[in-house]
DNA sequence: ATGAAAGCGCTAACAT
DNA sequence: ATGTTAGCGCTTTCAT
């Protein structure tokens, strides 16, 4: 069923069913109900393809998702992030095209992408720390939001981005309230900029108390379970081992928690562990915390719906001046808090 | 750059420029090379949209994923495949169209998709028992391919599915080898096809050595590390408690380990785990298995481009008549695999 | 071997 | 309030 059927079946033409579909003033009352009926009846919906060839809208966003050959892995936080922005396209009618691409080769994706002309904007995932691709997609005049940012970049764009500095500066507090002073950072990779961000928070809260940062009790890598198993481990067999440990993602807090138990020590009694949650709900407990972590947490999903409505924003007006927007994650207390749960709890709903 | 500038650039008609760029034989060899050069110096891509409504090929793919407002999760095993498929169709010049969807309201998605016609083929995920999406989409006459079965649905449709009996069934036999008898089933929520698959593997393998399965030892429910603690923690408290689990997934099994290790238990000498691993690299050691679990693994990200692969061969041709592929699982022997590992790796290898 | 022209399904000026 | 007409950027007959 197309416009032409469907307005030959009303005896009207094509113009005025048009119209009636649209919500153009112009059209009768009656006769809009009488289309919209016929509309339904038919199961009438116009063709996207025609529809973008004629507004020049592809009524269409696009994700850039990097993947590399090597680890046959994608990150999972993707997933949810997508899902929170699929539920705001939905809500307004655009399509979410995804393109999945080696890493290596962005560049020329991002030129093909502007040059099919099938998304009227991009959702940039992954920014590294002097990311190439905001200069790009600023010279090819594509509507962008980025989910992260880029401190190496001097240009203005939109982004969105949790905390990850005061997440971290807050977790790391939180650690020093408890007494702790040998407090690990296993971190992520840091070409990243969140990565970059995290650690900044780590040494800023340690300095503030005097505390020298040890690289000895710093690592950086992929975030998988074995990682924090291996740096975990590694780290409890120094002369001066950490008595907590600060986690980038649940899964190799997953790792860390596996390395503490090979040790023989007890979570929560001889070591700490606090991570960063984005979101990994397969990781939690409920609607609370995992009874054994206590994590900084955001919600990656929400984080999602967010940028793309700032992107569809910014489609709708392409010359508006670039906002952005920061979320603060939240500080989940567990269980097994370390020396003095109580003064872990007092520290807490101080700093809320 | 569009089609016309192209060809106004040089001086040909846009049929010739057309022609040259799409391989048509009766354009001459040096006007091609020329379209081809200058298509390339100018960047030009021809417009989707337009092609499209030329051609009547979308020249792209559905994913339609369901999600739900409840939990804020999405399985992460979806961001593993889809990444698979979309190196199918960047290969192939495809794009992929996401939908993220209410799982209640998934007929309407399916007729939507279908009467906007930006899609020319859809990838089914998740499927139910009776799942009525397959007869939905039969009807509209929307090619597709179904990433697993739907055990009640008699239609004739071409799936990918991993062999999840053979998968479950040989784990359970390599514990049953081992010399357990209470083994216990921590599956994934058995509305899914795939759960129901892997019961029936677990069931067949006892009753094929005369232990009647105990509905005491068997749980149903959605993967969280928290569900596999509890399904684990009640279960050893049971007078006649299990002495390996069979979990569905790495997430549950973490939940698993943790209530073997909250009730004192020894990992690999009183209790043993087998677990079910969907690809979710980030809990693997490396390339071997994680050396405390035995596990079942497939490889998602190969289902995704086998899957797409399918799918795109079904749109060139609509009418051929269905197919559909197995993929075997491997089993992957971790270290400590419970009362006589030796007796273990012997069965093993007589199985591969 | 190349070009002119029609048409894919829709929207948006421009009538009336 | 409704209709006529001209595109949007491409492919595809049909001529030449």
């Amino acid at each position: 069923m197309n416009l032409k059927e469907l307005s030959q079946i009303l005896g009207l033409s094509q113009t005025t069913v048009s119209r009636a579909l649209n919500g153009y003033p112009e059209v009768g009352e009656a006769t809009r109900r009488r289309v919209q009926e016929a509309a339904a009846a038919h199961h009438y919906r116009p063709s996207t393809r025609a529809k973008g060839l004629a507004t020049g809208r592809a009524m269409a966003i696009g994700h850039v998702i990097p993947v590399s050959t090597r680890h046959e892995i994608v990150n999972p936080v993707f997933a949810d992030f997508i899902a929170g922005a699929g539920e705001t396209y939905a809500a307004k009618g655009y399509d979410m095209i995804l393109s999945v691409v080696d890493d290596d080769r962005e560049a020329r994706t991002y030129r093909d992408i502007a040059a099919k002309r099938n998304v009227d904007g991009i959702l940039v995932h992954g920014p590294e720390l002097n990311d190439p691709r905001i200069a790009l997609l600023t010279e090819l005049g594509l509507p962008f939001v980025v989910h992260g940012r880029a401190s190496g970049v001097a240009l203005p764009y939109s982004w969105l981005d949790v905390n990850n500095t005061r997440a971290f500066r807050r977790a790391t507090d939180f650690l020093l309230d408890l007494g702790h002073r040998r407090i690990a950072l296993v971190n992520g990779l840091e070409e990243m900029d969140f990565a970059a961000r995290r650690r900044r928070g780590y040494e800023a809260a340690l300095l503030a108390r005097g505390v020298a940062p040890d690289p000895a009790l710093m690592r950086s890598s992929e975030m998988t379970e074995n990682y924090g198993h291996e740096a975990a481990a590694e780290m409890l067999r120094l002369p001066d081992p950490p008595t907590a440990f600060l986690t980038a993602s649940m899964i190799s807090a997953l790792g860390v928690r596996r390395a503490i138990e090979d040790a023989g020590l007890k979570m929560g009694r001889d070591v700490s562990i606090v991570t960063h949650d984005d979101d990994l709900g397969y990781l939690r407990n409920g609607d609370g915390a995992d009874p054994i972590f206590t994590a900084t947490r955001s919600s990656v999903r929400e984080a999602g719906r967010l940028a793309a409505a700032m992107l569809l924003e910014l489609v709708a007006d392409p010359d508006r001046t670039p906002r952005s927007r920061l979320m603060e994650a939240t500080l989940v207390v567990g269980q097994s808090t370390g020396p003095a749960p109580q003064q872990a709890q007092a520290a807490l709903s101080q700093r809320r």
